[in-house]
DNA sequence: CTGCATGCAAATAGTTTGCAGTAGC
DNA sequence: GCTACTGCAAACTATTTGCATGCAG
């Protein structure tokens, strides 16, 4: 059995209207602002429950990131500047979503796509050099 | 420029043999078979100059593991037990590579396809409890 | 020879954990 | 009131870095 803390509220809160895809710390900063007591390890075991129950998303990385959109989505993440960008791709969500169903090295419950290169700022950046 | 060493031919060579999805504890203890005195430092150097060059991929999580298997693939991993198994589903491939190209959020160079569920053993295992 | 690569040890950084106090329900 | 949740500090673990030495080209 759960309890629905302010805690849990604020940084739910947060991560649904978020769009840089925060990590740990981010949301920790973040947070703060409204609850100047709140601890970095009270952020961690929040964002695990989170992940687990499924309200938002991990996106693994040399630092964990999170994503709080509802809406079944992939990313495009940036190797120069760890830009995420999120991409609402229907027709591969379904064509993937069918391909789950058919996996035969287990039971496949959900997936992830990410695709990696440089973004448009990065990309003007390097061509400067 | 770079140096072909020892301690880099045998890193590769276990990467391009290992089905295991080693993470760098793994391959240090694996190649230390062969070089005793080789450390763990220089395998993690090893590792992430392979990445860079493509020679290998690095799969993210709370541990880095690594996959040498030259072949473009897709995974699928056990949240239960941490098994990663190679997935080679050519029209999928080809389904992404064609996606790839007409992204807008910036030039996709490449991408990571995962599935995630319980792997078959861990699936028997669960419905005993 | 020349300087990139390695081994070692120490430092970092992200994340986890033990415990006493706090607050949902 | 019961007990899950939090804050704090300390612990842990993966990974990185500085530096003297070694070896590939």
């Amino acid at each position: 059995l759960k309890r629905i803390t302010t805690q849990k509220q604020i940084i739910l809160d947060f991560l649904r209207k978020s769009k840089i895809h925060p990590d740990a710390d981010q949301v920790f900063l973040e947070v703060r602002k409204k609850l100047p007591r709140i601890s970095k390890a009270t952020v961690y075991r929040i964002l695990d429950t989170f992940v687990d129950e499924k309200l938002i998303v991990a996106i693994s990385g040399k630092k964990t990131r999170f994503d709080g959109n509802k809406i079944p989505h992939q990313h495009f993440l940036c190797t120069n500047c760890g830009l995420i960008v999120d991409i609402f791709d229907d027709e591969t969500e379904k064509y993937l979503n069918k391909k789950k169903e058919i996996i035969k090295e287990g039971k496949a419950e959900n997936f992830n796509l990410t695709f990696y290169g440089k973004c448009k700022k990065c990309r003007k950046k390097i061509i400067k050099k």
